[in-house]
DNA sequence: CTGAAAGCGCTTACAG
DNA sequence: CTGAAAGCGCTTACAG
């Protein structure tokens, strides 16, 4: 690669100190009373030469890179993806980059992630925790890191977050299915010390009670991520097919709703009138389903911009904490 | 923010110079004969202060950052998500990260892109290109600027990259859809100049033709990306209710035939008995459609991985070029 | 209005 | 075996 041209190659070209020629070029000519004629020199000697600052060299001694980090469960699931698209503009906007990483729900991995990339000397992260990260984000703390999180966060910790209001998300959800009349109700969500995750499942058993309608035990399933397709198959079998079936499923993420959706399809049952169904996020599939699949939509580019400004707040020194509980959007479709 | 411990700090510490700081913590202390017992200190200082090297100050000599810039169109794309996650993974095996921008098939915010990239001293891009980038392409080139092209590529430009053979893919595709006993057959593909896109449709004609099938003008069909729903839609419209219906489709896309098939949902038509249904990359809703899709499946895994590595290659100064036109799986499914 | 110089945190020939 | 010093490409008080 040619060695790229600098300051110095500028100020040689010119016959000026670089101090001049890093004045005019940051646009403090006026402030530094910067001869006018100098600075038209300068300016076309950059331009000559196609000077492309090194921000390596400017980070270096400003000890900001405008680069933040995103730590995302995977980049891959498509709410994560979503979600970096959104923080990508928004950081663009301000003139910020994004580096990304995948914990994989992995908390080793994630702090991993945040070592390498505070090393990199990111200005930030924007974080979607996994479980047992609190040492994670004391660190964090303790270190006057800026960060925020998102989608995630735990409640008894004091820090900047952006999520969503997932009790009430989930309730609205469930008091939806029981004003459509259906009685025997069942859930499956991910088997996850997770805060958001639970107040899902706690948002469903309070609305049942409160509408004193019976639960049955096992109507409340738990599955795991590292074997999805396995326990899906097994649970929805159990649901459906068991000694007391459902007639309505609330399906708590989209990766659980795609699984069990499939399940149906391969079961040929009918939605609504064999089991109705609710699922959380979006996902093309819930459109392409036979029966379009009535869902929880998280509101992705509020969460991504939200998390971008007040990330920018924090780097910028500002104290102040940012903690929302965004709400969801109850989509209605045809499969309940 | 507390100020980080620098190698000074750990110099003074023990009481020996940054030289040898440097040497111990980057392992040169066989090559430099550092003192044992020197080199314990220092160690156990380094561990005792929590140092952490700062890469920017690194970068800066060394002119090597360890991060890799990818572009693609749209990192909410399920496509290039997939692909990121797997560069992700990768270029973590090399001790590399990843930045990532997303050009919307806009040449001018590619340009963008690069030039922002550069000035953080990237080490190298990963790029799918979009149309008219010419410019861009030469201009790496010129300045010796390590970069791989993955999925799309010009023909005419002696570049590496990794991509599909997407000829022998789509064609693959449409034999089957041939020899399953269709014979009117229509496509639907984006309206683009972009080589790889092109190359299906070719390949389509080319398919007909050498089975001697009858194609009818009207039966291939080109949409704009930017308006995606309306045209599929009025083109789906015309394709199955026109006067020459087709009786089988080639969704030269994921969006395309997600488009395609929540068409024939809201038309209540049945595959493959209405219309038989070929749809090409990966995506949830190819399972979850009530006739699982046949599609043509790109092998992501090894093409993120494969452009990590050539570009590795070339950013460790071996210069040769690395072009790839990798075998799509053809994925036989209910729909055809 | 301008230049010489220090410094950001590293690495690495060079001299001893 | 070890230290003093230069340098990566910038910025910025300081002196004039």
């Amino acid at each position: 690669m040619k060695r790229k041209v600098s300051l110095k190659d500028i100020a040689q070209k010119v016959g000026v100190s670089t101090a001049l020629v890093s004045y005019v070029l940051n646009g403090q000519e006026r402030e530094k009373r910067v001869g006018e004629e100098v600075a038209i020199k300068i300016r076309a000697a950059a331009k000559e030469l196609n000077y492309q600052p090194n921000q390596i060299a400017k980070s270096l001694k400003s000890g900001k890179t405008h680069t933040i980090g995103l730590i995302v469960a995977d980049i891959a699931n498509p709410f994560s993806a979503n979600i970096a698209r959104i923080i990508e503009d928004e950081a663009k906007q301000h003139k910020y980059n994004v580096v990304f990483g995948s914990s994989d729900e992995n908390a080793d991995k994630a702090w991993d992630l945040i070592k390498v990339l505070l090393n990199r000397q990111i200005d930030g992260f924007i974080i979607a925790l996994t479980e047992h990260a609190e040492e994670q984000v004391r660190y964090l703390q303790e270190h006057h890191i800026p960060f925020v999180l998102i989608d995630r966060y735990y409640p008894d910790i004091e820090v900047s977050y952006v999520a969503l209001d997932n009790f009430k998300a989930a309730y609205d959800g469930v008091e939806h299915l029981i004003q459509k009349g259906y009685k025997r109700i069942g859930m499956i969500n991910y088997n996850s010390g997770l805060y958001h995750l639970q107040e899902r499942t706690r948002a469903y058993r309070q609305a049942l009670q409160d509408y004193n309608i019976n639960l049955e035990a096992d109507w409340c399933i738990e599955v795991n991520e590292d074997r999805l397709k396995e326990d899906m198959d097994r649970h929805m079998q159990e649901l459906l097919y068991g000694e007391q079936p459902v007639e309505a499923l609330f399906l708590a993420s989209n990766k659980i709703a795609i699984n069990g959706l499939k399940f149906i399809n391969e079961k040929k049952l009918r939605v609504p009138e064999d089991v109705a169904i609710i699922g959380f996020d979006q996902t093309d599939a819930y459109d392409l389903f036979y029966c379009p699949v009535t869902h929880i939509r998280q509101p992705m580019a509020e969460i991504g911009r939200k998390a971008v400004q007040a990330l920018l707040q924090l780097i910028d020194g500002n104290q102040a904490r940012t903690q929302l509980n965004l709400e969801a959007t109850l989509v209605v479709k045809s499969s309940c």
